[in-house]
DNA sequence: ACTGGCGGGACGTCCCGTTGAT
DNA sequence: ATCAACGGGACGTCCCGCCAGT
């Protein structure tokens, strides 16, 4: 085939991009075999490193979606929102994070790139969470740091239980027990 | 062949598990290859598949472990100091928990196994958290369950946390505010 | 399609064989990929194949332009002509010929048809030998048939340690010497 | 199966080598497919990686065996008698020497090693010549040098002749001629 | 005339687990 | 109980050539 039109190869990128998302979640990144991606994504070898370098690149792409999805959340309806939406997540979604959690480990080299996404969320939060202790909205007796790290470890935790696919009841009422935790007004 | 005595028996097979517990921790479990392990155990292949049918069983054996462990510490100080203890063990191998989580998505054989073992850990935590309350200690404007629930994504945020790597100069002063949202007098 | 003047397509044509010519002696046959071929000539996969069926067919083409040209210079001034011009070629593909070395022996259809270039070297130098005898330049004592097979092997040999990047200060020399044996009046 | 004795090792190594010998020789060192390599050994890829690390390896090994060959015939006999027993070999063995030669090309590192058995080899035939010179059998009216760099050019070009499968008829008269020019009495 | 997306098939490597032999 | 030789499969990579499209 020919030079094919600028959308027509992203929307074949996307294409590829879901397919493969659904294996990593699926069977993890070693255990989602090129194989698997040419049975899930419909496409050849030949087609799928035609528009990635190889399986990390893939991968990291998936990452980088999810990355950005998640700080735009965060952005723009803070941590708790973020948590909120999880559950109606694709599936797939939570196992990619999970996926990435468990590279962060192994490999210094996405670490260091990933960090900066991290980075980038913990800051868009404070500045939300400081914005509330001015509006008299959030809890003045800790530092917006604390209160940071506090709502990331559930945050995590909320993904990793969704990810290993626990149905939890309590949900709701435990997000409203977070978020009545980092109110000015948070009653008993 | 010498057929070893039970304790020498038991003993070479703590020694394969510790061993392999480093390699899981240092590469993740598809990382650390047999060759790895062999290196590692300072035995041969024979040796280790002699001792467990295969490296998902040596894996698995080490998991237990760790929930037999963890289980212990909840029954006997409660969630929160599970979570102040986890910053003291190796963050490799947390990491490695991640795998289980991967697992129980998408291996409901496994799933319903590993269920068992989250359960009591639950349960000996709603036990300490009733009593607290029957003690005064733990607030009563919420069921244990969500309690427990809470408790339960922050220990396993924090699990991932450490194991991503992340030093958290804030973790005592966040642990201390997960203790006080538990407790009856939460001062603000 | 524009079809182009027979010329410029035919001035293509040699620009990618001359790329290719380059390609092969850096890496060899199968080392120059078609990757490599691209990057080389600056044309696409497709223009490449456009002008020749295959990888192959393109190396032919080049082994055929050089047993041409040296079934020139044999027939203008003979094999010891031809080996003083070894030198200045590019050693590199020098090497690439003894890929045909090992085709010729495995492959019966090739062989046929390389055997006729061969045949008419070999007659060309004969030619010139008889031509020398009558002459009373090159020595009678043996037929021609044996000298041009010493002189075809040391032309050979000469290649081969040329392509393998052998700077031989003793070349001259040598050539005299193997020019002196077949000459009439050879000193010692 | 467990320790073998280490002569069956050793004979194990040996067949495979001799199997991948003709491999090497029917296909050259990148044709001869690992594939391959199992057809023509018999045995399984696990069997030959356990013995050689790589491919490279095997053939390494291959062309050491044929250099400690040839530099034994060349220190007993001369690098005419070495010439003189080429057409008795395996034509693999012939093959092999061929792939060393276009190797030679392309990888420095075994370059830099190969180089140094050439250059026993070639030591080895300069002092064949010299004591030929004090016992008055070899002309002295040049170098040894130059008389050995042309005694090599002539042993590579029949080496390649032979390979690439031309029967020569006139071998034997050829190789007479190739003895007389080095012979200090060599007649016309 | 030329492009490049793509198929599909090996490639060499390596890995896990079996098994016969000590 | 332990060892290592081995089978055999699958891994990610990459390569060549086709052909639909410009």
């Amino acid at each position: 085939m020919p030079r094919l039109p600028a959308d027509t190869l992203a929307a074949r990128r996307a294409e590829i991009l879901a397919a493969a998302r659904t294996a990593f979640a699926k069977f993890g990144f070693e255990g989602a075999t090129v194989r698997e991606l040419e049975r899930e994504t419909g496409r050849s070898r030949g087609a799928i490193f035609h528009h990635f370098p190889d399986k990390e690149a893939l991968f990291l792409a998936l990452a980088e979606q999810d990355a950005a999805n998640t700080a735009e959340v965060v952005s723009n309806g803070g941590l708790i929102a973020a948590m909120r939406r999880l559950p109606n997540l694709d599936p797939g979604w939570l196992g990619v994070n999970l996926e990435v959690a468990r590279r962060l480990r192994t490999d210094p080299t996405f670490r260091a790139d990933w960090q900066r996404r991290i980075d980038a969320i913990t800051r868009s939060a404070q500045q939300r969470l400081a914005a509330g202790q001015a509006a008299g909205t959030v809890r003045e007796d800790l530092p917006v740091a604390t209160l940071v790290t506090f709502l990331r470890l559930v945050y995590d935790g909320l993904a990793v239980h969704l990810a290993a696919g626990a149905p939890d009841p309590d949900l709701e009422a435990v997000l409203d027990l977070v978020e009545q935790t980092v109110r000015k007004d948070g009653q008993r």
